[in-house]
DNA sequence: TTAATATATCGATATATATAGAAATATAAA
DNA sequence: TTTATATTTCTATATATATCGATATATTAA
């Protein structure tokens, strides 16, 4: 539980929740069952590879995870087992 | 509550916790009720310089608070109050 | 098949950050 | 006062990271 690699895994998810817009996208993730890519853009305003890298980020550390694929979508949603291991959600996403 | 402000203190606090050093600082400090630099450096393997600055990093959000100066000893304890409102204390730092 | 769309990956770059040595500050002891 | 010690601040630098345009991949429709 304590070792090196639980840290370096504690690390990678705080590190990815410490970025404005990778906050941002866990934060409106919490008000949709399930967003793509393209429904993401319309809410936070950057570049699709831009946001490609932060969904990847967010899902590597297990904080996202990709739900289903229709068509070329590609739907992702919060993976509430690690927030609530993590993240004091009641007070820091709700 | 989740106006910009709070997202960019929130984003500060886990940016803080999102490095290795800092996060053992914070989980040695779990086991002390307070320490100073001097106890962190002899647990911790890196330069005065650089403890000071990740020192400075957790003070500034909140996440330390400085407790007692003795001499010229500065004492650093949790902000357990932060801890509780962003961090599930309950399986990351216990 | 070709064309269109959605997403991911690649490569470059500008910014941010961690680290460390040196200097500054502060306190206490001699 | 001078000296020693603890911590912080300053400055430089190397590394990490966020962003973006271009390209690649994948899927669907025509």
């Amino acid at each position: 539980m304590n070792n090196e690699q639980s840290h370096l895994e504690t690390v990678k998810i705080y590190k990815a929740l410490g970025e404005p817009n990778r906050l941002s996208i866990v934060k409106l993730l919490t008000k949709h069952k399930e967003l793509c890519c393209t429904e993401i853009e319309e809410h936070l305003d950057f570049k699709g590879s831009t946001l490609s890298h932060h969904l990847k980020q967010l899902a590597d550390c297990g904080v996202l995870k990709l739900s289903r694929k229709e068509g070329t979508f590609h739907y992702y949603q919060l993976n509430q087992d690690t927030l609530k291991r993590y993240v004091a959600v009641e007070t820091v996403l709700d």
